[in-house]
DNA sequence: TACAATTTTGAACAGGCTGTTCAGTTTTAC
DNA sequence: GTAAAACTGAACAGCCTGTTCAAAATTGTA
């Protein structure tokens, strides 16, 4: 049983890994059933055996991003409990943002694209603000300083995140997640000192 | 002749027509041109008579709409001479920006949802981006104050600003361009003298 | 090794959508 | 009224989908 779990894990991984090297040079809309199936060289029927269909494939990726993104931050985030200045814990949430696109980053630059299907920034920019919302609670003046409502200050910061994470992985992952920790941090001291933009 | 063009425009309008208020309620994907002439009462083969296929169908809508972001932004920025502040020109762009969009809302709204075509919000980021970049160029201080990578900055900024209007289609249009824009400049100066988040 | 359970294969099928063709009809402008 | 332009209806080959089923291959276990 054990090992047929792992088979079945096998297979589907094939359709997962040819599927989404395929996407790196077709559209989503543009790729079928077929195509994946002779990439992955199996039979077209096999296909069906693990997913409903090609949205449903699309679907479980996803599913799998998102969960590994809450592992990912548990982990960083309870790896050290000092007690953190609020600035200081905003850093290091940074940095466990760039650390995991980096890690999926293979992954995200193929779905954040064109290639990709649509709403994804948005589904993914949810699951992060998701992040941010709990760790902004944390801060009890937070709330009492924002004057604006707390969903669009969300939606503002996480985007900007967003932004700076699409350009990065636009560029090539030239930089380390540190360095665009820096980079972000510089952003925003730029708005707080320089010219207000 | 001219009125040759005007019934051409009308049936290509029919179309488009038919085809937004179909995407509000199905996405793309599952949208056929089966469909689409049904619901613009046409004959199938009238809508391959103006478009390629379905996705030239979206890339024309798209088009016009960034032709009218250009025209708008034009329009709105050239009314008032009067020498302005860096700070005062930049809110004025924020609502430019804010009342084109309250005006293309019907469509904005399906095109950056998941109903639309995967990639929409980079290229109408990109689009916003090279408005913002010219006004920017204006001022000399800028470029010599910002440390980062100005497509960073960019990215940043357009994002933002991205996010504020996806929550403000999202709660349909609850506020006006300029209550809008307070909130940006509100979400700001949160920023630069509240916390530094 | 032999066996049984599980998974995969190959082939076939109906059904739907695509994009094109073409002769005939309708609409439009002058 | 006429000629040009636009639209219609019907048909078509081609492709993809999702399903079925018996046969074959793979796997773990006795």
């Amino acid at each position: 049983m054990s090992i047929y779990v792992e088979k079945n894990r096998r297979t589907k991984r094939l359709i997962q890994d040819s599927f989404l090297q395929m996407l790196e040079n077709k559209p989503f809309e543009a790729i079928t059933i077929g195509d994946i199936a002779k990439r992955a060289k199996i039979n077209r029927g096999t296909f069906y055996l693990h997913y409903k269909d090609k949205f449903d494939l699309l679907e479980q990726i996803e599913q799998k991003l998102f969960a590994d993104l809450g592992t990912h931050i548990d982990q960083l985030q309870s790896r050290y409990t000092a007690t953190l200045t609020f600035e200081e814990e905003q850093e290091r949430l940074a940095v466990t943002f760039f650390s995991f696109i980096e890690r999926q980053s293979p992954v995200l630059k193929i779905l954040l694209s064109d290639h990709g299907r649509a709403g994804f920034h948005l589904r993914f920019r949810d699951a992060f603000a998701e992040k941010v919302r709990l760790n902004l609670e944390k801060n009890k003046d937070f709330n009492a300083k924002l004057k604006v409502p707390l969903e669009y200050f969300l939606s503002f910061i996480t985007s900007a995140f967003l932004g700076l994470i699409e350009q990065w992985l636009q560029d090539g992952l030239d930089q380390t997640p540190q360095e665009m920790t820096a980079l972000y941090i510089d952003i925003i001291s730029f708005i707080r000192d320089g010219n207000g933009a």
